[in-house]
DNA sequence: CGTGAATGTCCAATATATTGAACATATGAT
DNA sequence: ATCATATGTTCAATATATTGGACATTCACG
């Protein structure tokens, strides 16, 4: 009851763990939902969710919507997100950025960063093809799945890397498992090489390209290419030097924060 | 102690609320600071504020940013902020609107919403003018200060408004009062009229034009143009013309949310 | 060096938040 | 009508979160 403890045999939930829970949960669901739905899928007391759900109604921070007592995520949540955005401004050069990589390749190209220990899609443009490849905006996804994922935690040492990851996310879709000092290995290798492509261990129809987006000296985002295999391999290096030339115009000098 | 009680002489705070209190004023502020200037300036206990801080830290609500320890917003809020955002989807028609208003009134044009009991500026496009007029984006300003708060509590009965807007709200920038009844009288005339247009009450020299975005049969939000007087006066039904014209784009029909 | 301000940590006391369980109500199926 | 399920409300018990204050450290400055 130390190092894997979190929320496992407690007592009781703390207020705030529990709210925030209760909004990552809506965001992964993408919907409007009732408390007492949210209390069952979360797994937490009715009483307590119907409390904490009131008192982030009365801060703006859910709202009721969809009728039938639903809440969702509410605008201050929006307003909150927008300083943030306001302050590290990555928006403006970066959808410029993957508008240019859309340009250059035809392909889907995607801006990606952690959440918490999970991978997330933050921005996108689709690619050209008649056959879309595409990942939902904002879905969390296991590190471990995805070429960014190397990337994202090469600032780690290999212990921190397994202790920060959920040891079950080394589980692939199909079932089976990958094994950690073979994600080890990928990631050392993608520090060294400064990008990582691999076909896709979660489709078996797309390869795929990441390149870091430096800040403060280590992988702050990444940005990528999802491609057709025979395409992708088609046109490797073309698009490994499109990849590397958008992240270097995102990239920040390696000591200093955006603002001091 | 009942009606206006609040937070004033209470014995503790929640968490919960401290919490997004401490949100809300990074975000007024819009720069890092210290746990301990946090507590400081608004007036928590400093205690409370590390202990606050830390979970909040971990949950990836707030960053490390700007070195000393010094916190912002951080990554969690700008992903929930985003999902919000994609939920209600008025970004990209509101951006298309502001940039139609700007080209066809070279005016500075603003699309606004309720922040909690604030008025608060959502998007905007500067005009084209030499000198610009403009606000800060995302900053929290007292409802009677401003041509859009006159729609946007006009769906709520005249005690309703004078509950929900803070007493201090009526005093203006210069120290006179606005009288609540002067102003009740402009939240129905504008509530008829379905706009509202004045010389500001917050200086002396621009004219600001406001016309309602329904949802849900009452104003979730605003279109604005800010004008020096002479124009304003001068084009003054063009303009609300065209700002009519925009509102109506982004309207919603009266009964339905938008997802069922 | 001594002093005061700014910053962060620690801890015990107690005010209270979280929770389980009981209760209330509506709805739909049999 | 009867039962089961889903939903929301209420309340008292107690585990604990919030808080004041003591303490430690750093820094600037006379």
């Amino acid at each position: 009851m130390d190092a894997i403890a979190d929320d496992a045999g407690g007592k009781r939930a703390r207020g705030l763990d529990r709210a925030f829970e209760i909004l990552d949960f809506l965001r992964q669901k993408r919907q409007a939902l009732k408390p007492n739905e949210i209390a069952a899928q979360i797994g937490a007391p009715r009483s307590s969710v119907y409390e904490l759900v009131n008192l982030l109604l009365r801060n703006g921070i859910l709202e009721f919507t969809g009728g039938d007592g639903r809440v969702y995520l509410g605008r201050k949540l929006y307003f909150l997100g927008a300083a943030y955005e306001n302050h590290f401004d990555f928006t403006r050069e970066c959808e410029a950025a993957l508008e240019r990589l859309a340009d250059e390749t035809r392909e889907t190209a995607q801006f990606c960063m952690l959440d918490g220990d999970k991978y997330t899609v933050v921005r996108m443009r689709e690619g050209a093809r008649p056959f879309r490849i595409s990942t939902d905006v904002g879905q969390s996804v296991p590190i471990p799945w995805t070429a960014s994922g190397r990337l994202l935690v090469a600032h780690m040492t290999n212990e921190e890397i397994l202790a920060f990851i959920p040891p079950q996310d080394f589980q692939l879709p199909g079932g089976e498992w990958l094994d950690p000092k073979a994600f080890l290995a990928e990631v050392r290798q993608a520090e060294r090489e400064g990008f990582f492509t691999f076909n896709s261990i979660v489709d078996s129809f797309t390869h795929c390209f990441a390149v870091p987006v430096m800040d403060e000296g280590h992988a702050a985002a990444t940005l990528c290419l999802v491609t057709p295999r025979d395409d992708g391999l088609a046109n490797r290096d073309r698009y490994l030097a499109c990849l590397k030339d958008a992240a270097a115009s995102l990239s920040q000098a390696p000591t200093r924060p955006k603002r001091g």
